[in-house]
RNA sequence: GGUCCCGUGGUGUAGCGGUUAUCACGUCUGCCUGUCACGCAGAAGAUCGCGAGUUCAAUUCUCGUCGGGACCGCCA
């Protein structure tokens, strides 16, 4: 094929025995018998072993140094066949062997054992890291998901349409990052957290569907699954509703999950939840529906009761069978779970020989007790776990957490299996108690239910919007909306969060203007890339599926990044440091 | 911004108020003609993150600082 290689190392056969081949990779191990000395050679193919019995040809030789070798194929014997190699039954007897480039004796970490390694040692040679089969298998991985979702939109008929990159601070949402004029002096750019006004503004200049694989950026703190930039398949159609959008986001997650992974998909559709119901019933708006435990609101049963902390506050339950007899420990741990959660305590009661038995029993009226039973559908042998506060949206949280904590301690979800579904039904404000008013919940560009006539005839904690969330085994995957088109539906949203016409005029001026010009209804969502991928791998952590990432305190350690810059630069640019 | 955890040869670790600072992998040297994360024998390699304090004595205890990570806040 060139001059490095005639053939790739994973790819020589048994048909190649006796030929002469030259390849080209990586030395991953030396094996030195004295006498006969054993290479494998490594390229993205695969591993082959190579074999000499001059114990010259090797003698300059390191681990991971790149070499090109020339030599023939030859059969190993039987008992020598190696069942881990795809190459394991053949082997190359070299007689010619080029250095291209020596890596140093001593490396940083050993490839196969990286992931054993200190991460802030594997970023700053992620080169080497990338070499790992496990990691490069990842990245090759993203590589066939990107090509398949490309693939599978312009089936669907959308069109890849690129947004700038470098635009204008929006106010709305994440801190952007923002990078200083040279020509306008004391003006900035931004990066884009989405391109989300953009992608509105193809619909109104008549682009049907469009998608992008679109780079996002916020400046904002990391954690495990969240990064300063990462991937968005971001899409959008015009004059269509929310369950078009649905019927999309569905076809693109089952197909993916399905080509990418052996474990069982949710089918489709996937079950809706309303944001109400899965803040009840689950403690959270991504709700891990692995996890078979239910939240049970058992408040009004508490009205009147002697035991204090339940009186008058939000006591929510989640029953638990077949537990009753676990050991005094096992129902401490539990305890000191809820209490690093920031929870007081947690009660529960056993239901034994038709007995409750615990702590807070003494507090029962026997009326209680009936109503729990029949309420929560306690039975012999069951545990029933209370979580009470005062402010509601904490008892709930909380009670997520529990019923998380509960699942994974029981080994209760399964591992095999990928559970969707579509959280909806989002509430369009939220109060701000800092700053005593209301934000809004979620994108402030979403249709609230209802248009115009919600907004101006409903209470505002009552204001649902076309928001909706796809989520999978407890994991945000995609957020998306219908939007809102409409100048004046668009203004008093705005409004009731405390904007002025004046103010949405300056500040999206964009969409106001185009919306001025025949804005079609558009709904879209936009899937994270990383986050499929992280799934797909059964990782939680983002920088085991982006080819250079960051660390999670936004350093770069290989690339020297966040870096100063030269005065000179800073000048141009009108920029002080203090 | 907050809470918690961590920092010991290249890597991963053990450990302790007084050690020659443990072990494994890797590296180097020697031996070995069939290994495949080869084996055997030997060697080198550590300012125990940095600074201060307590103490006769600190890698060990305390405080500070720097660096890293998990989580909360923030963020879709």
């Amino acid at each position: 094929m060139t001059k490095y290689r005639t053939h790739y190392c994973g790819k020589v056969k048994e048909k190649d025995i006796k030929q002469i081949v030259t390849l080209s990779g990586w030395v991953e191990n030396i094996r030195d018998h004295g006498g006969v000395i054993f290479v494998d050679l490594r390229d993205e193919s695969g591993t082959i072993q190579l074999v000499s019995n001059d114990d010259k040809i090797f003698s300059e030789i390191s681990k991971e140094s790149t070499i090109t070798v020339k030599g023939k194929v030859r059969k190993r014997k039987e008992d020598d066949y190696n069942d881990h190699l795809l190459t394991g039954t053949i082997e190359v007897v070299v007689d010619e062997l080029t250095i291209i480039s020596k890596a140093k004796n001593v490396l940083p970490f050993e490839i196969i054992t990286s992931h054993e390694v200190n991460e802030e040692v594997r970023l700053k040679y992620r080169y080497l890291d990338l070499r790992n089969k496990k990691i490069h298998d990842t990245i090759l991985l993203r590589s066939r998901v990107l090509k398949f979702i490309r693939q599978k939109m312009e089936n669907l008929g959308f069109c890849e349409i690129q947004t700038p990159i470098i635009t204008a601070s929006s106010p709305e949402g994440a801190r952007d990052f923002i990078i200083p004029s040279r020509k306008y002096h004391g003006k900035f750019y931004a990066l884009p957290q989405a391109p989300q006004i953009f992608k509105q503004l193809l619909m109104v200049g008549g682009f049907d569907r469009y998608y992008q694989i679109a780079p996002c950026f916020r400046d904002e703190d990391g954690r495990a699954d969240r990064t300063l930039e990462f991937y968005q398949l971001d899409f959008e159609m015009s004059f269509v509703e929310e369950e078009d959008v649905y019927r999309i986001g569905e076809e693109i997650f089952k197909e993916i999950f399905t080509t990418f992974s052996s474990k069982k998909v949710t089918s489709v559709p996937f079950p809706r939840i309303s944001y109400k119901e899965a803040m009840e019933k689950y403690g959270t708006d991504k709700p891990d529906l692995r996890n078979p435990l239910i939240i049970q609101d058992v408040s009004d049963i508490f009205q009147e009761t002697l035991f204090k902390p339940f009186r008058g506050v939000t006591v929510r339950s989640i029953v638990v069978d077949e537990i009753a007899n676990k050991p005094n420990s096992w129902f401490n741990e539990v305890v000191d779970y809820a209490t690093s959660i920031g929870m007081p305590g947690i009660g529960y009661l056993s239901l034994l020989e038709g007995k409750f038995k615990g702590p807070i029993d003494k507090f029962l009226t026997e009326e209680d007790r009936k109503k729990l039973i029949e309420k929560t559908n306690l039975k012999e042998g069951s545990v029933i776990f209370f979580i009470a506060d005062k402010e509601e949206k904490k008892c709930a949280k909380q009670a997520g957490l529990i019923r998380d904590e509960l699942g994974k301690k029981l080994e209760l979800i399964d591992p095999n299996c990928f559970e969707f579904c579509i959280v909806n039904d989002f509430p369009m404000y939220e109060y701000n108690e800092e700053e005593g008013k209301y934000d809004f919940g979620h994108n402030p560009f979403s249709m609230p239910k209802g248009g115009l006539t919600s907004l101006e005839k409903l209470p505002i904690e009552d204001i649902l919007a076309h928001q909706y969330d796809f989520v999978c085994n407890g994991c945000e995957m995609s957020s998306g909306a219908v939007r809102n088109h409409e100048i004046k539906t668009l203004e008093k949203a705005f409004a009731l969060a405390g904007y002025t016409q004046e103010e949405v005029k300056t500040k999206f001026q964009s969409l106001y203007n185009a919306f001025q010009y025949g804005a079609p209804p558009h709904a879209g969502m936009a899937p994270g890339i990383d986050r499929i991928i992280m799934l797909l791998k059964g990782e939680n952590n983002l920088r085991e599926v982006q080819a250079f990432p960051m660390s999670v305190s936004g350093q770069d350690a290989m690339m020297g990044c966040p870096s100063t810059v030269t005065e000179q630069q800073l000048k141009e640019v009108h920029i002080k440091i203090r």
